[in-house]
DNA sequence: TCCTTTTTGTTGCAAATGCAACATAATTTA
DNA sequence: TAAATTATGTTGCATTTGCAACAAAAAGGA
């Protein structure tokens, strides 16, 4: 069977680390950009399903989100419910950077998208989705410690 | 344009996870195998081809290579045309961990694709490589320190 | 040839990363 | 209801990661 799995982590730390670089203007830590992007979008998520949707381990997702909460850039409030949950909201100053990261990412998915057809795109996008949820099984109970058999 | 860099990070970070945490059976360190692969299949590579090639920072290659050879898994020898320049090769052991590597990756490539059709496949694998071609000129440009503008 | 630039490699340091191991609230089960 | 399990969050510690900043060999230019 052919391999993505090579191509994709290539395009990933290409992406990633043009991204960390281009974020120091803002003061962003390394990594930290994903998180604040999804919590201007969800705003009200938990840590936890924030790191089960990045795939991203739990302890580093709760530090990534200390440091951007010490920034002033997201607000910790506890869930009136639920004692134990606590949820992730932007402050002004994180949706204030908001638009920048966009900005960004778009550009970087521009440049990654040349010279595709409006179909050609798509497609990839309609595969990778399939390839995320076909995978996303198997990282959740790794990490829980469950063994896989091959 | 429809966003394809949230998913490919995604996908990338949760095979990522999952190769690293099996990997440790084979007392691997959290990111080494991507190298061991290479210069496997690669004999006689230099650090910073392979920096290249993989898209990560010439100092953290650097410091990979340095665990490997540390742990007994390659050798670096100086290029004898080339006194600046040091070949990095697969000790015996290196070589004997390579097919536990590639089965484990093929798994989770297989995993990865379950569920589409061999055209599929090959749609995908030629659309990443020409993204992963689109990337790869921004990636050193900013590495070095050139500012895209956007 | 000599000087400048590029290529390749290393190290200091600060930071992010992630496995263990823990704490506590919530939920499930007996 | 009480006990066991799960969900969510945190911290200790060892490690990787990566920007600066440097060193030295090679290549290029005048």
């Amino acid at each position: 069977m052919k391999d993505i799995l090579r191509n994709i982590g290539i395009i990933s730390r290409a992406l990633d680390s043009i991204s960390n670089i281009e974020f120091k203007e803002l003061d962003l830590a390394k990594g930290q950009f994903v998180y604040l992007v999804r919590i201007c979008e969800n705003p009200g998520m938990i840590q936890e399903k924030l790191a089960e949707i990045l795939k991203i381990d739990r302890t580093t997702t709760a530090r990534a989100i200390k440091n951007l909460e010490k920034n002033g850039l997201i607000i910790k409030k506890t869930d009136p419910n639920n004692q134990k949950n606590k949820l992730l909201f932007p402050t002004a100053e994180g949706q204030a950077i908001y638009p920048f990261i966009i900005r960004e990412n778009e550009h970087s998915n521009a440049v990654a998208l040349q010279g595709l057809t409006e179909e050609e795109i798509d497609v990839l996008v309609g595969l990778l989705e399939r390839v995320k949820d076909n995978i996303s099984h198997d990282w959740l109970r790794v990490k829980k410690g469950y063994k896989r058999e091959y």
